[in-house]
DNA sequence: TTGTAAGCGTTATCAG
DNA sequence: CTGATAACGCTTACAA
């Protein structure tokens, strides 16, 4: 490959005044620029990310560690922190901590002198990253994690407002039985829409039924095991709320599979307002999350972090979400 | 931040042992690596990658450039190929050329230094990537692009194939008569899906009216316009084959507020198999492509160029796909 | 088995 | 404005 060294020469000039002109040095004639840029452009010169990083200890590089790329969040997240970044000049290191047995230390450590900074989304042992992200040496975000006590910025979902919204929006449509399906145990988000629901059904003075909370995990079947359930135990709720939309959807073919009517015989919700929701059938009423915006977000926090290390006060920001009524709910449509 | 000189001096040794330690070269004395590690440990080391790069001239890292990060395909094209990466040690640097203004040469130059190779998924202007990629200094993998003339490893989905199959499981449940909405205009998949459809209305001498090719660009909007357009100008198809899911998704809510019934009415099916595809109504039968796959095997031949430069010859490939009937097409579903 | 020292390609500090 | 030159943190001959 070709050096800053050989433009120099190629140019008749120092290295330093290649590097003057590759970085918009104001300190450089215009000929001597023209000259350069010509050399450069003719040996086909760009310089070296690497060489560059270390010298200067910025790699202009944002490590995005999420746990697994999975669904149809991944893909907006990403596209908001890319465009973020890539508007500022900073490229997107992606890792998993998931499929990597190695431990969520072990990558993070390997991104040192890779990345100026770190966008992190992990559920579990959140403890752990607790203690040993922050010496890490560049700044972290969290997404969707636990308030931490470590001063770190962390960006989460406003899933406690948009769950208590939605419980709102089933109870004027005259919902007083509301079953829940809850998110897995470990994650972070789902914990927040339990706490919402838990929440609603108290403030609002609806049915408390214990029996109305069934297990989940995010996945369809387990919505579809949760709704089969309800049917085959008489729960006979109004409604059914599920902590997200894969687990709704499941929720739905199980009650058709049933030979019940949604939303005549039952209204249905979920949470997160995934593309799919608007083409199931009945089309889901949802509470949707923004998560290109959030990815956005994130980068901003965390260039705003790398610009001005002094200035920045780590703090906590939400999300809001958005409820999106249609047709599994029952409600009218205008 | 702690470098290999502060683990040299804590553990007593040089700079030489630290690296060779690190490197797990044999040539170490048990005991001396012992009192490395120990000393690492405690400082907290991690070699700083950049360095690393520098002077080895490898970054570990591979960049994947993409038109977009959109859509069901890119998580899960970025699930197969960050598995394998990761598996074999490997960072994944991820970019879009699409939100850049700068041209895709540009965004190609600031990623030398910083992979040791490439997989570049673009469809437009790629006659200009074809001329400048290949200087770059690293190996390039091409996903869904025309096959090269230069000599370059390129892999692709099998578009022709996967639509002949469906035209033929269409045909083969009695329709003579399809209508084929067609993809983006400058797409490759898109070029070579009409192509098999051509192929196709020849080969089993199917109906030949070219008002029966309608266009598109794969959003559902093109979808519902072209279904819409079937019906206003009474095309009387007896099945709809979109380019892919989306459009075929906005055709069936086309038919639908049109008073038709599908399958019965008219049979629908798309390209791609998204997830969305079994949640529709009716389910949609489709050509399904393995993205993930897509992105393992490409990562597979990149880092096969990377390991033995000179015993790789580049080569093209394709991966199948499979017929998946669903109800929207009006097969008896076993 | 270990240490010394020469780079790797840049940037940045100083003199000119 | 420009040019030497010393870092940056690490690997790797080459010596010991």
């Amino acid at each position: 490959m070709v050096t800053i060294k050989e433009v120099a020469r190629r140019a008749r000039v120092s290295v330093a005044a290649v590097s003057r002109v590759f970085n918009h040095s104001p300190l450089v004639r215009e000929a001597t620029r023209q000259r350069v840029n010509r050399a450069a452009l003719r040996l086909g010169y760009s310089p070296h990310g690497a060489a560059q990083s270390l010298v200067t200890n910025r790699t202009h590089t944002i490590g995005v560690l999420l746990q697994d790329p999975y669904g149809p969040f991944f893909s907006e997240l990403i596209r908001g922190i890319e465009r973020t970044a890539q508007a500022r000049g900073y490229h997107l290191l992606v890792s998993t901590s998931r499929s990597a047995g190695e431990t969520l230390d072990v990558v993070l450590r390997s991104m040192r002198g890779r990345v100026d900074g770190l966008i992190l989304m992990t559920h579990d042992n959140y403890a752990a990253t607790a203690g040993g992200t922050f010496q890490l040496g560049f700044p972290v975000v969290l997404l969707n994690c636990p308030p931490a006590d470590a001063p770190c910025d962390s960006l989460g979902i406003a899933n406690y407002d948009g769950t208590v919204a939605m419980m709102r929006h089933l109870t004027d449509l005259g919902h007083r039985r509301i079953a829940f399906i809850r998110g897995s145990e470990e994650n972070f988000d789902s914990a927040e829409r339990l706490r919402g629901y838990r929440a609603a059904v108290q403030r609002l003075e609806l049915d408390q039924d214990p029996a109305l909370e069934l297990p989940g995990d995010f996945s369809e079947a387990a919505g579809h095991a949760a709704a089969k359930f309800i049917v085959d135990r008489a729960l006979h709720p109004t409604a059914v709320f599920a902590a997200n939309d894969c687990m709704a959807l499941g929720a739905l073919s199980a009650f058709r599979a049933a030979g019940l009517d949604v939303p005549t015989d039952l209204a249905v919700a979920g949470f997160d307002d995934i593309p799919m929701a608007r083409y199931a059938n009945p089309a889901l009423t949802s509470v949707h999350v923004d998560f290109s915006e959030l990815g956005e977000r994130a980068t901003d926090r965390l260039l705003g972090a790398l610009r001005e290390p002094a200035a920045h006060t780590p703090r906590r920001e939400t999300v809001p979400t958005t409820l999106v009524v249609r047709r599994s709910c029952g409600a009218a449509l205008s």
